[in-house]
Order: structure tokens, then sequence, then C-alpha cells
DNA sequence: GCGATGAGTTGCCGACCGGTAACATTGCTG
DNA sequence: CAGCAATGTTACCGGTCGGCAACTCATCGC
């Protein structure tokens, strides 16, 4: 343990060759969204993505490791998803908002969808667990931020309370989401509320 | 297993004495909405009471009985909350709803709230523990059922959709609380942001 | 004082948890 | 072909999980 960190560069490095780390990952992702992270075992994975515990140890230092890896991934494609959707109306922030909840309704109609990982991730981890816990934080925090940034991009009355607001709908999007399947949740009510309080913050006092 | 079901309703049944079923129950209850479901095991539970458990499987059919029992409880005093926050406000429907983000917001302030109990074990479970996901279920759609009532009882142009915004403003409120602390969160936004929807849906059109 | 009942104690079970050692196998590359 | 790195196999560790048997102790009404 000294210059090398992981041996994840390798000097070959081919092409598109399915490395056994990306497929215990990818499978572990995917067995944490669906089940919980408390409710997936080291075992279960390596069953699941065909391979064994000691494959997995070589790859990863430990389940917090992995778990950790998990959230850095959701957070990164959470993002790219956010970016992509507010990217077709640069410099139109109200329209951006209503890009992101039809994106989200969207993505709602699918049967794999289980709502925010993030968020989820907030339920079951502890406080004491600080990495974990900093990181679900540092994101919503994230979340937040952007939203009051494109409230006040809007010219809006009071911008934080727009942003908190439109977080609200996010978020209660996303909690609901768990239990009511497909689009026939109140998920599907959640873009003319959007237009409402917006209307409602940027109407003239 | 015949006529008796639990041993619970006993003859003697004298006053105010604290019986060690209760006491279990009752920390189990603390911990489980602290922690998560899966995050407390038995010997927590029992150890947190000062019981051991035999103790605790004299009481209990099983962990997953007293799981059970655990989220019934929530959801009745749930419903207890609800109806005294709405009673205040007899055949006031608009007035019942803003008093429930009230109540909802003074919750949130304490230390002690982690969001909603039902919504979050919604997290945890999967859809295949059946009676788990259906008592979930079934408290989900009593309280979607419930804001369409009240939508509908102030003469909102659209009833349904009113219900579901608010819907998701409430579970917007909780799902946030986990990360957000105390009065901090989005959760402070939720009142202005119900008066604009229910503003927008009663606005004559 | 008696027995009934509730509750605590110890100890155990099989299963699974996260994690590791030693060894066998594959497959690519020089 | 040799050699080496990546991967798979088996067995194991200590700990914790949910759950149970057997025994003891305390209380309380009769």
């Amino acid at each position: 343990m000294s210059s090398e960190k992981s041996g994840t560069e390798m000097p070959c490095a081919p092409g598109g060759k399915t490395r056994v780390r990306d497929r215990i990952f990818e499978t572990a992702c995917d067995l944490f969204y669906r089940h919980g992270i408390h409710g997936v075992g080291v075992d279960a994975i390596v069953a699941e993505a065909g391979s064994n515990k000691m494959s997995f140890y070589r790859s990863f230092e430990s389940k917090d490791a992995l778990v950790t890896e998990y959230l850095r991934e959701q957070e990164r494609e959470y993002w790219a998803w956010w970016d992509a959707a507010v990217a077709r109306f640069p410099g139109d922030p109200r329209r951006q908002v209503e890009a992101l909840f039809e994106a989200q309704l969207e993505i709602a109609k699918s049967n794999a969808c289980r709502g925010c990982a993030l968020g989820n991730a907030a339920v079951e981890i502890s406080d004491d667990e600080d990495v974990l816990s900093n990181l679900v934080r540092a994101y919503k925090q994230q979340v937040r931020k952007r939203l009051h940034g494109m409230a006040q991009a809007m010219g809006a009355r009071d911008a934080q309370s727009l942003g908190d607001a439109l977080m609200l709908l996010l978020d209660g999007g996303h909690f609901t989401r768990l239990i009511f399947p497909l689009g026939s949740g109140p998920i599907s009510a959640a873009l003319p509320a959007v237009r409402a309080v917006i209307n409602a913050y940027l109407a003239p006092d």
C-alpha cells in the first residue's frame, strides 16, 4: 500500500471488456436501489453478478466502500439527468423547472422506478454514519440550491420559498412513487402544482 | 392456537402497571422509527428495554409480528393526530388543510422527528412482503382519499389533482425532514405553497 | 405457606453477516 | 510454450441474526 491505490488503472485497458468489478458494481447498484442498502448482503450481490466473494473483496475495500461508491454514482447520474433536462431550455428558468418535472414523471412511468436513491438511503442510514449521511446531505443541499437559483432567475418575489416549495413537490413525487405504481400516483399532479406555485410567486405582489 | 390469540386480555388487568410487553413495544417503536426496521435487531430492542429475548418471545410471535404491530400503531397515532388537527375547523376544509400543514411543521421542529414512519417503512420493505407493503399502501391511499375529499369539499375545479398536489407537498415535507434538521429545511415553505395551489384550483376559470 | 403466573438468566441453535486465507483455474501475452 | 495476472473455488473466521429450551426467581392471591 504505497504508490498504487487499487490497481484500477491497467496498462492494457482494452476496449469494451466487461470487467468483473464493473459487473459486480452494476449488480450492486441495481440491488441496492430495489431492495435497500441494508436489505442486500455481499453474498447476494456476488451471486446475482455470477461471481464470488473473493473477487468482490479484490475490487472493493469493504461493503461500506461499495455503498459509498453506489451513492456517488447515483448522484453523478442524477445530475447528468438534471443537466440534460435543463439544457433544453437555456435562459428560460421557468421552462427548465417544468422540464425537470416532466422528466421526473417520465421516469416514474418505468416499472423499475423506486423514487430517489439518495433520498431512500437517508431513511436507512443513521446520523452517526458520517460519510454516507454527509454525502446525502450535500446532495439534498445542492438540489435546494439549484432550485433556489432557478427561482431567483425567474425573478420570484421570494426565491428561497419558491425553491423550497418546488423541492417539496419534487421529493413528494419521489416519496409517493414508492407506493403508487407507474403513473397512477399523485405524481401526475406535480406539473400543474408547479405551475400554480410559480405563478403565485411571480404574480405582481 | 384455537380460541385465544395472544393472551393479551388478562383476567386481572390492573391499573397503571407497566407491563413488560408494553415496555418492549414502546422501545421497539422508538428504535424502529429512529434507526429503521432493518437497522434494529431483537437483541437491541430487549437490551434497550431492560429486558431479555425470552420475555420478548413470550409477548410477540416473531419480529415480523412486532413490525406489523409497530406499523399499525403508527397508523393509529397518525390518524389521531390528523383528526385532532382537522377537528379544530369543522366545516372549513380549506382551513383544515392549512391546519394539517401547520401541525406538520410543528412536529418537524422536534429533534426526534424523522418524517413519516409508514412512508419510511416503504423504503425498507420490498414488494414481496405482502402484509407490510399492503399496510403501507392502504395508509397512503387513505391519505390520498382524505385529501381528495377535502379538495372536493372546497369546491375545487379538479379535486383529484388538488388532493394529489397537497399530498406531494405533505410527503415532500416528510421526506426532506430526514435530512434538514429542525425548521431549517424546505418544509417551512409548505404552507404558502399549499395556499398557492389551493388558490389556483379555486380560482374562477 | 401454597401454587399460579410473570419475568429474568443462561445457554444454545442454525443461518447469515462481512471478511479472509490458500489454492485451483482460466486466459491473455510475450 | 512459459509466465503472469485476473478470476473462480473451497473452507473458514468471529460476530450477529431471529428464535427457542430449561431453569430460576419474584410476586401475589388464596
